[in-house]
DNA sequence: AACAATATATCGTTGTACGATATATGTCAA
DNA sequence: TTGACATATATCGTACAACGATATATTGTT
């Protein structure tokens, strides 16, 4: 039930939170996914099967772009932010505000009602 | 594009909001659609194709229950909040302050890093 | 040599929100 | 009085994101 909760929550902020790891620097998905892991604690644990798809999404829609790296042993695919992923990380920044605020107003004055526990 | 960024961030904060509405007293479905989109300005566009599933599931799920009102003209399902309703908002409320910190603390510095536009 | 960690990728399943559509009653103006 | 609009509930097919499982290959550890 939680679960489910926290699964159905991620849905339309997983973009932006990978995205926001891209501002710091370039990086490539399986560091991604640690960095958003760290940063969720215990409420985000995102999966390699969502990652990849959703990286290919985003510069699909021009909002990153990747280059490999052959230089290790181990491949490596390099994402880094475009000017539209910038430009897309404070668009959805501000809605994230915009929509945060409208859960709290709705929430707080229904706690309130609620007989105390 | 927007538009997919709001829909998405509904999932799993939907329910919580239609049972935040219910904390205030019993209500039927047209009206709950209406509080929920006043509540959400122009970010929330409720559809009723997808309230009256969500509420038969909620009821599925044990946290409402309903009564039929045949008294006026136009019949009307009245919904209220179960225990298990008022401490789902409970729970739920606390997960989503959870979530939302969470959020803000990859945004912040994010928003940050990000050159000043 | 066996196992865990690193690293990327795809595939089928599940579940939610959507728009369209159906149905029916009440209200109000032309 | 007829037509339009608001009220009121419901279902259906579609789209799509996140999941878990699985595949593949390399590097580090025991």
């Amino acid at each position: 039930m939680t679960e489910r909760f926290e699964r159905e929550l991620m849905r339309g902020s997983l973009d932006l939170m990978v995205l926001s790891v891209l501002a710091d620097g370039a990086n490539y998905g399986y560091l991604i996914q640690k960095r958003v892991r760290d940063a969720g604690g215990d409420m985000i644990k995102l999966q390699a099967g969502t990652l990849y798809p959703l990286l290919h999404r985003l510069e699909a829609d021009g909002v990153i772009k990747s280059k490999w790296d052959h230089s290790t042993g181990r491949k490596r695919k390099w994402y880094e932010l475009t000017p539209a992923g910038r430009r897309r990380i404070r668009d959805q920044a501000l809605q994230w505000d915009k929509y945060a605020a409208c859960i709290q107003r709705i929430l707080t004055p229904a706690l309130a009602a609620l007989p105390a526990k």
